[in-house]
DNA sequence: CTGAAAGCGCTAACAA
DNA sequence: TTGTTAGCGCTTTCAG
């Protein structure tokens, strides 16, 4: 009933070698002969035997570790785009056979660094003073969607500036004049970029967009519905909006049909994120997809290169949003 | 720009003291002087060390980690119920100053019992053979909402069949007789225990269940979708609906009202879970409430006891969902 | 109250 | 191909 421990010493007596021997089977380096090597891979499953990750670790000066710091906000987990992110970089961790140890920051307690290989930072907001510290003592660092050109640091990005054009472009090409918007957290450079994409193309192609249509909201289905609410009490309705995220979206478009519009041909709407969960709603979304798990996956391939030495510079890399069609938009009815 | 690492040997060279005294301030115990403990803290923070932890870990010989085993059902991330529990036993690891070591397991590859203090299984399904490796190794484990008794292991659980007779006692209270359910997966205990006492009291105090009126459901909302249309279809339609899950509830509603049904008054619909996403719906849902959160919590301080033999014999702990009334339930139409 | 010294379990030169 | 040995950074007796 108590927990016997296993030592590569008794694996190294039973299989009558030395512990090098059974070391190196363990990683399969070097060289063992096959005698041998049968030998201790029979001890090792007779005795159950498993490497204590700890001693591993002292004794290789390594973590096989990279930490994951994100902003503590309430209801994380229970964003779409956090939880992909998550996902993807557990994922491929486990590919890359590291621990990911994930770390929900305040900004301020800091991550122990010691006990990481590098640190992804996913949105920092608050927290650039932990992305410099980390940099200070030189530990690998990599920063997920958000470009930052004033330090030295690797990141990788959605290019939302890209992403809120695309979607400008879309919607006038319908012929919608009467175009609002329901903003993500205007405090985070993806909600902003996201933004500004969108009212730099309207600017130059429609006719700008009036203030009375741009609400800003912060991801949650209660501000979602807020905004549609006070859309819907204009004196000008909209015809066409584009909704930060796909979550939103759905919670607006629930707004619009409990207030008797039909979606699209009332009123349109585009989401973004290409959240699958958003796919069997009433309607099928029209949206503009990021891809937030290869994103993740890019990030730990990045920064275990950047570990290895395998990557000498900071590389910076910008991914493109991609449109995705579904039901949601339409043209203006001809009864303006 | 290359990582230096600070060791208590630096500390104690700083401050002028041996490593032993370092070690003690660290861990603060025992007694050290006055004198020396401050001079130790400012060499501390002068070098900005940080300990080791793999040092620590071998050196004490525990992980301080106790590790989660999940089944890796797709999707997982996005269930509300999975990760209100990811969400509270990182919370409490946390607060208990331990790793929590994810886990998600296909069934096979066991967790490395190695490198945690002690395991924390939730739903076991298929893998109840992990279970036992874990218990004939001698370490600590504890089950998530699975009530196996015929294993010397602990659990909490919640009383899902309870939950289930409380919703069956609710609808029949209104004068509900056809009443309906989208059940949850049928294969996982806490899908057929709330199943069961659904039916149980119906049975008894109603008039049992029709066939026809009985779906299983798998927690998605697709397969929500799906359930609630073949229930559209049946000539006598249900009066009221128990869905196993909020999430799947909101659908079946929306799905409903896409078909000019009101909810209540033409069709009441009770969830279970109560999850907060669910508030912003169209009409706020009637649900049962699963403490998950202090179930996760209550699971790690559990298992900490267990660790450190504070607890000496399995606990077996069962906590009683809550009826939470709000709006979408209320007697049937008198046009039956 | 303090320090010397013996490990914790493993890896990695270095020899053989 | 194999084994010897010196640590990795820390905790913890055990003397002092």
């Amino acid at each position: 009933m108590t927990k016997k421990k296993v030592s590569i010493e008794d694996v190294a007596k039973r299989a009558k070698v030395s512990i090098t021997t059974v070391s190196r089977v363990i990683n399969n380096v070097s060289t063992v002969s096959d005698k041998n090597r049968i030998k201790v891979e029979e001890a090792i499953a007779a005795l159950k035997f498993k490497p204590n990750v700890s001693a591993q670790r002292l004794a290789r000066g390594i973590n096989n570790a990279i930490g994951l710091v994100m902003p503590g906000y309430p209801g994380i987990f229970h964003s779409y785009y956090a939880v992909e992110l998550i996902r993807g970089i557990g994922h491929a961790c486990e590919a890359a056979r590291m621990d990911m140890v994930f770390h929900i920051t305040d900004g301020n307690n800091p991550i122990n660094s010691n006990n990481v290989d590098g640190i992804i930072f996913a949105d920092i907001i608050e927290n650039r003073k932990q992305v410099e510290a980390a940099l200070a003592t030189g530990t690998p660092a990599l920063i997920i969607n958000n470009q930052v050109e004033d330090l030295n640091v690797s990141y990788i990005a959605v290019d939302n500036t890209a992403g809120g054009a695309t979607v400008a472009e879309y919607l006038t090409g319908f012929g919608h004049k009467r175009i609002a918007t329901i903003t993500g957290k205007l405090s985070t450079q993806a909600g902003a970029q996201r933004y500004d994409g969108f009212k730099a193309y309207l600017d130059q192609h429609n006719e700008g967009i009036r203030d009375e249509y741009v609400i800003e909201g912060d991801y949650s289905r209660r501000s979602a519905r807020q905004a549609a609410e006070q859309l819907l009490e204009l004196n000008e309705r909209p015809t066409a909006i584009f909704i930060a995220s796909d979550e939103m979206a759905l919670e607006a478009i629930t707004v619009f049909m409990e207030n008797g519009l039909r979606v699209p041909e009332d009123i349109s709407v585009i989401g973004f994120d290409d959240n699958p969960a958003c796919l069997f709603g009433p309607v099928a979304l029209t949206t503009v997809r990021q891809p937030l798990f290869q994103m993740a996956e890019e990030a730990v391939k990045t920064i275990v290169g950047i570990i290895s030495q395998k990557v000498k510079t900071e590389v910076k890399t910008v991914l493109l949003p991609e449109l995705v069609v579904r039901e949601t938009c339409c043209p203006p009815k001809n009864r303006a």
